[in-house]
DNA sequence: AATCAGATTTAGATCGATCTAAGCTACGCA
DNA sequence: TGCGTAGCTTAGATCGATCTAAATCTGATT
């Protein structure tokens, strides 16, 4: 899928420093011829009002030793000119770029979005540009996009990992020193900021509700193996089951793409096995609402025919029929705390690594039903 | 909302274009000393490889007069040093950062998030990296993320502009010399490189199927009045109107806040009428949702008692109970088309503003029920 | 040996800001 | 009158790359 095409342009010249030096298509870059470039810049503006460059610079920056007069005249020569201050040219020289990476793994998925957006916010009202970098959970593209962070490079970067199975991947982000404050899941091997929820706790809340319901054969669905948070839930699952003196069976266990067609497709999965499960907790709400969907499909009613419960309680949790009960986790808290870590990083670099763990909450709702033992089971 | 505070740093240069020079509080810009600052630079490249900057350069942009030899050396130390690229050097020198802004008005709108991940996608491809803006429908963020763009500076913008009220984001954006393609919605005034969908079409072809099945009370809920989209989509919905004699009446034209809770309180607006409509087109699927929560919370049953065709059929449209039936935009289409029409601009500056306009499509599930006419209604 | 073309390499200017250290005023005071 | 000082301004170096135009090096040709 990626990359589709050997891409253009300058933003691969770390390229250069894997792979064996493979004699690649001459690449004369920006070939266009500079446009005009009618950009009016400091000097323009010093000429115009009759000081100096370093001038203009005091009173761009709001330095307060700038005489009255003086700063009227240049902010009247900005305005005339249209000046527009050029972050570029004044990063390089200050060695800070005001630009933060944000690297998640999914954008169309609500609990990234909803973390995007409070990150953004939070950023921003700091003075920070967020470049918005999407994996959709490839290790390729998180490579590549972390190397572009490097680049740019980024003051600092906000990361979601795809998989922790690629020690490439880990060495490089060890390795590389800008700031930066894992969010949503963490990576074996990297000491670093991070912000997350507790996943053990969610998911052991949410089995035990379903254990106290009366459900038996509970499995887990969805999930990549290599995420640390699916490994936490799953822990959570199992002390549950075991808690209950349950055994974990495996076959009740179906990883899939953390998304709604990987839901379907492991509930499709479960349901075909000889002695299916009545309840599940899903890896996340977009699983849960495909694992829904698959019920459908084959006529069974989530809440009366099988328990689901989601993680995350996206928007979509309580409006779709049946609502989906699920473990809260409030994205925009963990984008805002994730965001508030990294800017004390920056401040301060050489801090130990901290850690923010959320406490989520169960939601009960429709698609987990009401007492199970009650029912037509007991087979 | 915004800005929360005085946000500091550079960002707000520009700032001091507009209003009074008003006393700010002194800014000393990034005091914290600059940082060791261990990169690698060319220069260290070139003297352990026993070579010029310039010959560094060459090697690195894969120029290939370059001999073997001298490329396998310098490539050789590049390896040891762990040199990095840095962007924004170069893009000072180029007078291009290889960056594209990208403002849109709601990210967690899945309609949005789709056309993020193909516009990402296709740029990146390209070798540029995306700058997201999230201007939560208001005015003046719009405002500082095109000033951002503008600074920092993007070679390109993609704009989805939150409304068209306000004269001073027209002008700006106007007089603003980077390349910009809009998509989605246009802003009147601007001539501009566009990309979206034929909404008039659309919209007829919604209200004119509910006026088949039997409708003749119909509604068009939400969206806000400023926007372009919405403007063709009402003149759609006037029109099948219009085509079998019936008039428009201005109470059921209910604006909203284009998402789920606009939707809620516009349909219990809606209700709340001496003679409420039977059926009604959401300006988006976002709106039709929340539509749908208020019928269900009124104990309506949409279908049966009310008939809703929503706009845009995200992917949560067919997995609502019941169904949403809506009008197909195709998001990804739209996002890809975006992004290469501004690489063509920014390839090509001065040819003629272009438009691509996508056909929607019909999509029927349940939310708009079958014929009406053979109902409780006739009243 | 001189000349020349083609292949490589490089010195130095440049992009647009910031920063340092020094310079210039004007004023107060001895 | 001279001098310190506070207040304001500025020349020139700098960040890390690219680009231009010129220099250098080959080897072949005359």
């Amino acid at each position: 899928m990626f990359p589709r095409s050997q891409p253009a342009g300058p933003s691969l010249a770390s390229n250069h420093l894997k792979g064996p030096s493979t004699e690649l298509e001459p690449r004369f870059p920006d070939r266009s011829p500079a446009p005009p470039s009618e950009r009016v810049t400091l000097m323009d503006i010093a000429a115009d009002a009759g000081v100096s460059r370093a001038t203009v610079s005091l009173v761009i920056r709001n330095v307060p030793i700038v005489a009255g007069t003086t700063r009227e005249r240049v902010l009247d020569s900005m305005r005339r000119l249209g000046y527009v201050y050029h972050r570029g040219a004044a990063s390089l020289r200050t060695q800070r770029t005001h630009a933060i990476g944000l690297i998640v793994t999914d954008i169309t998925n609500p609990f990234f979005a909803e973390i995007i957006v409070a990150i953004e916010d939070r950023l921003g009202n700091a003075g920070y540009v967020t470049l918005l970098g999407n994996t959709s959970e490839t290790v390729a593209k998180q490579e590549r996009l972390l190397a572009l962070m490097q680049e740019y490079p980024a003051d600092g970067v906000l990361l979601c990992p795809a998989t922790d199975k690629s020690d490439q991947f880990t060495r490089r982000i060890r390795d590389c020193r800008i700031p930066k404050v894992f969010f949503a899941r963490t990576l074996p091997g990297v000491e670093c900021d991070y912000v997350g929820i507790d996943n053990l706790a969610g998911a052991q809340m949410a089995v035990e509700h379903l254990l106290g319901l009366g459900h038996r054969r509970v499995a887990f669905i969805g999930g990549a193996t290599e995420v640390s948070s699916r490994k936490e839930r799953i822990k959570g699952y199992a002390a549950a089951l075991g808690k209950n003196r349950i055994g974990v069976d495996d076959s009740y266990i179906v990883p899939s793409a953390p998304d709604r067609q990987g839901g379907y497709h492991a509930m499709n999965q479960l349901l075909a096995q000889p002695q299916p499960p009545t309840a599940a907790l899903c890896f996340n709400d977009m699983v849960a609402l495909g694992a829904l969907q698959s019920l459908a499909s084959t006529g069974k009613r989530a809440g009366d025919d099988f328990a689901i419960v989601g993680f995350d309680d996206v928007a979509e949790a309580s409006l779709c029929r049946p609502a989906l009960s699920t473990i809260a986790t409030r994205p925009g808290k963990i984008g805002e705390a994730a965001a508030e870590l990294l800017l004390e990083r920056i401040a301060k670099p050489d801090q130990i690594a901290r850690k923010v763990i959320f406490q989520p909450e169960l939601i009960v709702r429709e698609s987990c039903g009401h007492a199970w033992s009650n029912r037509k089971h007991h087979s």
